[in-house]
DNA sequence: GTGAAAGCGCTAACAC
DNA sequence: GTGTTAGCGCTTTCAC
């Protein structure tokens, strides 16, 4: 017992036996066993986290932010991958639940009717993040993605654009870009318009794929003055379609991703896009869980919208 | 017991409590405490895997190749973020190591001398990956980064290139990108030539500091025919800042990464670099130590070495 | 095929 | 300030 007190830095021990304590425990190469402790005190420090993805740098970065924001609080993160798989979300939530954590983080609102009740009934604080179109079960951060489709294509239409075409790829398994580019669609009819053309892949979005799409749309003479993608990724591919058949952009067609990412800043041009506030999710989320793991929350307090800040780049002319 | 028993799936227990039991399960969502299980077993199904960055695509893919490889085993990956710091690394280290988990993976062959200690005394398999160059402590998987700088000198050499430069970043941090430099250099040497000069900055890499960073040297009226970057981010972002600057590439000006980055085939120009086998190292590791786990293994098993292919793009005129 | 006993390595609660 | 007792939820072992 003194020993176990001497290690975990608690009151009352004398110390001369915490120094002995700690000196035997360097000798032999202690390690406290988490098992043990965690089962004894019926508590963990771990915070579970589901993402689809971890190619994907969005999704590093929440990682990044939920890393960097845990770091003293004494939690642990626990990654686990869906690879945009509910079922292997479920297997995960499941596993990930029987280490007993005392939170749990989930991508989109979407999972399967079982890991929603897995998740309600753990009896730990549930966050859902990145997306709030739709019923959270608990806590909820992150930002409208169909108010983010809507919203580019208002500020779009505004710069006198009129001919549009949508380059996404994946919308079955990306709930999130499907629903930025139904708001986007959404928008365009209220103004009267509706998109011209689109390409649509199976496959993840990729630089590479933004391209070939791009370049295929374009050889097939299609005429239109703005493609919105369905994020910056496929945006950058696009651009290089676009330099390479020697059409000028912005001004004659205008390309808007999604995200705001960094390495947009380096490209040729400067593209249109919406910057998703990916460090501040993971950073808020770790705040309100922390939060919550120690006493009850307010429904104002378990809810947090971001809004995107449009950036038109080199097409605000 | 008979409920231990049946929800383990183990043999000699009746049809109809195997069914009572499930079902019981079912109804009151049990979920197994693995706290207990591994407390009591002896042995957990965890693996803990300690990489640098995740928001370097390269770490992430050799991840997803870990999660794709890791599948069927029964094993569960548990990801740490050392952040290129020591000191942090050791703390993860020790903490994973304290939930008893049955295999380890760290990153590169640095690691502190404490951390080297722990690992080699925790009496599981520790796999080190990504780097050849140094002495591991146990199963070694990766490649030989000052190999790969001297490959790529010597490719470029035999092109012609003899005015060449280096463009870097956080070369205290990232050490295999330094090993790549410093292969470079002595390659270099080897050739009777030397490195007309060099930018080195102390911020990660990035698309926007390659560029910054070219469009600085490219100014300053050096004369180069060759750049050597840290990686192909680095390159992609020194790409367009020879655009902006109205400098043929590879003509005029080759420039070489490293990594084999997907995205690179998406740009204006096929760059120089060498493929880094990301995935490879993932899966490749992985059935290692797993067999590790089984049964001891003979030296030879325990280093598996790959050889990064050099594709030389558009600049193999 | 089932159950009883003991124990994994710790901590909570209480006595001294 | 220190030690004792009991127990966290499982599994292992052995008896029946």
């Amino acid at each position: 017992m003194t020993a176990s007190r001497a290690l975990r830095g608690a009151a009352d021990v004398s110390e001369a036996n915490i120094e002995k304590v700690l000196r035997a425990a360097e000798e032999i190469g202690y390690v406290t066993n988490h098992l043990a402790t965690s089962l004894s005190s019926q508590t963990t420090n771990l915070i579970g986290v589901v993402v689809p993805s971890m190619s994907n740098v969005v999704f590093a970065e929440v990682l990044a932010g939920i890393s960097d924001a845990i770091q003293q609080s004494g939690k642990q993160p626990v990654f686990g991958i869906s690879n945009y798989n509910a079922e292997v979300e479920q297997d995960i939530i499941r596993d990930m639940l029987s280490w007993r954590p005392s939170g749990m983080i989930v991508t989109g609102l979407e999972q399967s009717e079982q890991s929603r009740k897995l998740l309600a009934g753990a009896g730990i604080p549930v966050a859902q993040i990145m997306d709030i179109d739709g019923e959270a079960i608990d806590i909820n951060v992150g930002l409208s993605h169909a108010d983010a489709g809507r919203d580019m294509a208002c500020a779009l239409m505004k710069l006198g654009r009129s001919k549009f075409a949508y380059i996404g790829s994946a919308l079955n398994k990306d709930v999130r870009a499907r629903k930025r580019m139904e708001g986007f669609r959404a928008e365009l009819e209220k103004g009267g318009l509706s998109l011209v053309t689109s390409r649509i892949d199976d496959e993840f979005s990729s630089l590479p794929l933004g391209r070939a799409l791009t370049a295929e749309l374009l050889q097939s003479g299609v005429d239109v003055d703005c493609i919105y993608y369905s994020n910056d990724d496929m945006a950058a591919g696009g651009l290089f379609a676009t330099m390479a058949a020697g059409i000028q952009v912005p001004q004659r067609l205008l390309l808007a991703g999604f995200n705001g990412l960094e390495f947009l800043e380096g490209l040729p041009v400067r593209l249109a896009t919406a910057r998703s506030p990916r460090r501040q999710i993971g950073k808020e989320v770790i705040r309100i869980l922390l939060e919550a793991i120690k006493h009850p929350l307010a429904p104002e307090q378990r809810r947090l919208v971001f809004h995107p800040e449009i950036d038109l780049g080199d097409s605000s002319f």
